[in-house]
DNA sequence: GACCGTAAGTGGTCTGAGGACTTAACATCA
DNA sequence: TGATGTTAAGTCCTCAGACCACTTACGGTC
């Protein structure tokens, strides 16, 4: 087994094994060296592995320590990969994106919290007024955030809040031909959902939530058109 | 900023603003450090974040490519954190697992595909004959994995698969007091949605998966019960 | 008791060297 | 001519040593 590999599995290791809980702090870089029998530099390529991957932080003159390893954190780090991800992809994640925020909405509508529509009222109140790409995209963001949040799975607003993230990139709120038919018919989205969890009404909260993502995923493909298929190879 | 930052930033830049497409080969290391103004060493560290994320690939001898950017293969390095997160953290992704899960085997009900059916039973002829740890988790993973392929979203087949990973190594069937209980309550609900897909009916094939996995996380949350809550710490 | 400077501990970065693997060009032989 | 083995160039992998930058805690000073 090659030295960065032996290092990734032996720190691994310390962490499955309990030796490490979460927050716990590994030996200094030398010793570690010692421990796994790898250089310093194959030691060090393979914490920067696992600090991508949100399992561990390296704080610079304090030491290396066990991440809280809680699952929303570590798929926040998946954004540093979902952004480069071609738009093939990102319609995939969109439509993960549809599934799961459709749940979350309706556990928000379940939860009957008046506080929870006013904020969202506000949101949209300042989400309508505005024709600004950037303040557009934050707001839109905060709207469905608030609502993930509502919807009690931190796991679940991580991962929807990483796709959003992306779909973003595309910017279809750009001022264009379709800006205002795209801008109202997103309003109108909006209001359905927050109708929805007003009325605490988890069935119609998922539909309209749902509903709304898809009409994103549409603008996506008409907005942003396949690259042409390749010509089958001969092999 | 920090140079093994400065180079992650810039190998994303790469790839990101189009300069590199999937599959494409970067220069060569000595060439991309002076690209970048960091030493070998930092560039390295940086390329190892990259591909631990799944973004990259490096291959002794030949070269650093980009790698296929796609979803499914990107989710598929999570399980390097996944299986690393503790039960608490399992729970809130098993909700996840539950709501994609029941969307894709409503999915799979819906397509209609008899050869499906056909396949699902003889796994699950096979899974009700053993009552090997080992071979219940592979064939289980088999009886789900090929429902959410007919599914037709491979991000969503990656995601539950990953997730399905993790809460295996729970291994809730090593055979002990209530094994014959809880094996027998697992293959009925398998031979449930079984019975859902066969009738194509949609609904009753989510609910049923939906069900099923929900009893996975009882038995997980009774069988492995959460540490004690740590007293409050004043700050 | 509060503040500050110092020193030890620790991760971050650079340089230089040699090894291991892949690939393709080339020579050889049937 | 075609297949095969050899060679050399290209590239990543690993190691070693040195120095820098940051954090932390100790102890002195006011």
């Amino acid at each position: 087994m090659a030295a960065t590999d032996r290092a990734l599995t032996g720190l691994r290791q310390m962490i499955a094994s309990g030796e490490l809980g979460p927050g716990a702090k590994f030996p200094p870089e030398p010793e570690l060296c010692d421990h796994l029998g790898v250089s310093r530099s194959s030691l060090r390529e393979a914490t920067r592995s696992l600090a991508a991957l949100g399992v561990i932080e390296s704080r610079h003159g304090s030491g290396t320590y066990v991440s809280a390893l809680d699952p929303a954190e570590i798929i926040s780090r998946f954004s540093l990969s979902v952004e480069l991800i071609p738009l093939e992809g990102v319609l995939q994640l969109l439509e993960v994106r549809r599934i799961l925020e459709a749940h979350a909405t309706a556990a928000a509508a379940a939860r009957q919290d008046p506080a929870l529509a006013e904020r969202l009222a506000g949101i949209l109140d300042r989400l309508e007024a505005t024709t600004d790409a950037g303040e557009i995209q934050a707001l839109d963001a905060e709207f469905h955030g608030a609502i993930c949040e509502a919807g009690g799975n931190p796991t679940v607003t991580a991962l929807t809040g990483v796709i959003r993230g992306r779909g973003g990139h595309y910017r279809i709120f750009e001022p264009g031909a379709d800006f205002d038919a795209i801008k109202r018919t997103s309003d109108l989205g909006h209001r359905a959902i927050l109708a929805a969890i007003s009325h605490r009404d988890p069935a119609a909260a998922a539909t309209a939530a749902s509903a709304h993502i898809a009409q994103t995923e549409l603008w996506l493909r008409a907005l942003r058109p396949e690259p042409q298929v390749e010509l089958p190879a001969a092999d």
